[in-house]
DNA sequence: CTGAAAGCGCTAACAA
DNA sequence: TTGTTAGCGCTTTCAG
């Protein structure tokens, strides 16, 4: 059993004999408070060791100044970088965060979500797992009037703000961008049907064909199963490549899906870009260390980590009230992939 | 401001005409609490959407089941993955995890190691930052009596469990490797010289070399500058060719400098392995894309984290008192980047 | 089987 | 400028 054997802010009343309202005022410097008290109490608490104690200032302030976070998977550099990008603010404005990780299940997301419901967070960001359709674990939160943004991945049926970005748009730009190159015959590797970016990806991509006249092939829609990793993307390009499928383009859900793709291309000698050129989604790191380098869509990750955070503050310091919905937008970032002019 | 409304242990207890503390122990099932209170209590805590408020429940009980955890960067493969592993024993465990990033900075490590002391967790697992040299704010914890474990990056000056790999196993592996491939002019790229695994890898390098009758070059030891990513390793790499150093093989201490490494090679027409030979350390998902494919020593990152917090959990629950050592092994996995026979 | 009461460490009116 | 007091929501003896 740990035991804190704690200097209390009443220790330090006691030995000063004051009272536990002039120490804990000293402490935080309230003006209201003699130079020598404040400076008799705060040395005695330098001496002490003296560390407040949030549990109990969360207590009594009715709030804990965390917010929690909840992604899929922190092994992702996508995730990682928007935490990166929602810590960097929140710490500017005095909040802690605590994040937790669905790893992409529902049954685990319910409990981490209620576990920081319970943990009295002051707001929730979130990027639902794969799984999730049901949302009443958040519904909870809303009926607490604990605020939520959701980014990346949202709860189609709820009223909440979010951050996006603009799938459709970064789909029809990606597919534009092949057919720019000349390429007509293109194909998709789409992701797990249930998200939402699976299905705004396909528009954008359907659209984009269509806009210029190709009209869509139902054999070069390929489904990649319900993961978004590299064996999920080779497996798919093999199948495809065995079922007599060969598209002169590929665009892929995402940066994992198109480098198995382009593995299995390789392993099958179809050269990239010269007969396929490739464009995933996501600008991972990985996408400039394959070869050829991969063109992808970048995600402003930081920047998403950034407004979600701004978002949450808002509504948490009641300056918003109706929800707001940001959408960024994805850049193409054209690399060897799918330039012919290698 | 967030408010709560929520429903309280005492809300429940007085529409039930019963006192908290019966509605408390029926919460819990509590054995000595009649079957018909009991289900009352529980229906109603269903009604009103009953969610025990754990500042409280912390408060009262002095522990608030949750341990910290310190990382230089979630944006790395190797440490997210320790984070799972050890995620996956806590929650087991009945324990939160909150995760913080030291960003590789001794002022935010400093900082969150406060926080996470004020919001009391009961235990502490970290890998320090690559600036940390003082190690007071990890002995405040110590004083407090609140366990720590590091993994990984230790403080050399306490007195901790730790969690590391045998780091001079690993680089006398993958230079002896190197040897037997018929390498004799095997340069090695180090790290920040503060870290204890640049010492460390640097001696298990220098030993394989004496090992086998090599005499150690000290225009072979390359210093990377304090960055361990693909940049610095580039440079690094550059800079040497520039000074006309051509060895026959490398061992980078981690894979982004190794990728770095390859990536200047190839840029100076310099073949993989053929002309150079290339080893990493950490097994990262970019050493299966790269090409050629990046040999490197597997850090079971998984098992370092469930390691981690079993050595905590221990701690905490008193079984363990003098601080334990473990030392896991790192295996190289050999790819084409350093075997001849392609 | 259930209740009363004290306490966890801190904040914040309200007094003095 | 400082003290008093009540209270945050829950646990836990000790009684009944």
């Amino acid at each position: 059993m740990t035991e804190y054997k704690d200097a209390t802010m009443l220790d330090i009343a006691r030995e000063l004999k004051v009272s536990k309202s002039t120490v804990s005022r000293a402490l935080k410097d309230h003006p209201s408070i003699g130079k020598k008290t404040r400076q008799a109490i705060q040395d005695l608490a330098k001496k002490y060791n003296y560390h407040p104690n949030n549990i109990a200032y969360s207590l009594s302030k009715k709030s804990t100044k965390t917010i929690g976070v909840i992604v899929p998977m922190l092994s992702h550099y996508y995730f990682s970088t928007v935490i990166s990008g929602i810590e960097e603010l929140a710490y500017k404005s005095g909040y802690k965060v605590i994040i937790c990780q669905s790893a992409e299940s529902y049954e685990r997301e319910v409990i981490v979500s209620q576990a920081l419901l319970s943990s009295k967070v002051d707001g929730l960001i979130v990027s639902i797992s794969r799984e999730t359709v049901n949302s009443d674990h958040f519904k909870v939160y809303q009926s607490k009037n604990v605020p939520i943004v959701f980014f990346d991945r949202v709860c189609a049926d709820m009223e909440v703000s979010s951050v996006t970005i603009d799938d459709y748009q970064g789909a029809f730009t990606a597919v534009e961008h092949l057919i720019r190159e000349g390429r007509r015959k293109i194909a998709h590797f789409a992701g797990p049907p249930l998200l939402q970016i699976t299905q705004k990806r396909i528009e954008g991509y359907k659209d984009a064909l269509s806009a210029y006249g190709i009209p869509f092939d139902e054999n070069l829609l390929i489904d990649c199963g319900s993961g978004l990793e590299q064996e999920n993307g080779s497996m798919a390009a093999q199948e495809m490549l065995d079922r007599g499928i060969k598209p002169d383009a590929i665009f892929a859900i995402c940066d994992p899906i198109a480098i198995g793709v382009m593995v299995t291309l390789k392993r099958n000698h179809v050269n990239i870009p010269d007969e396929v050129a490739v464009v995933g989604f996501c600008d991972e790191p990985i996408a400039r260390v394959v070869e050829p380098q991969l063109s992808s869509l970048v995600q402003p990750a930081f920047k998403i980590g950034e407004t979600s955070i701004e978002l949450l503050l808002n509504q948490i310091n009641g300056q918003d009230h109706i929800p707001e919905k940001r959408v960024l937008t994805a850049e193409l970032q054209i690399r060897d992939s799918s330039s012919s002019t290698i």
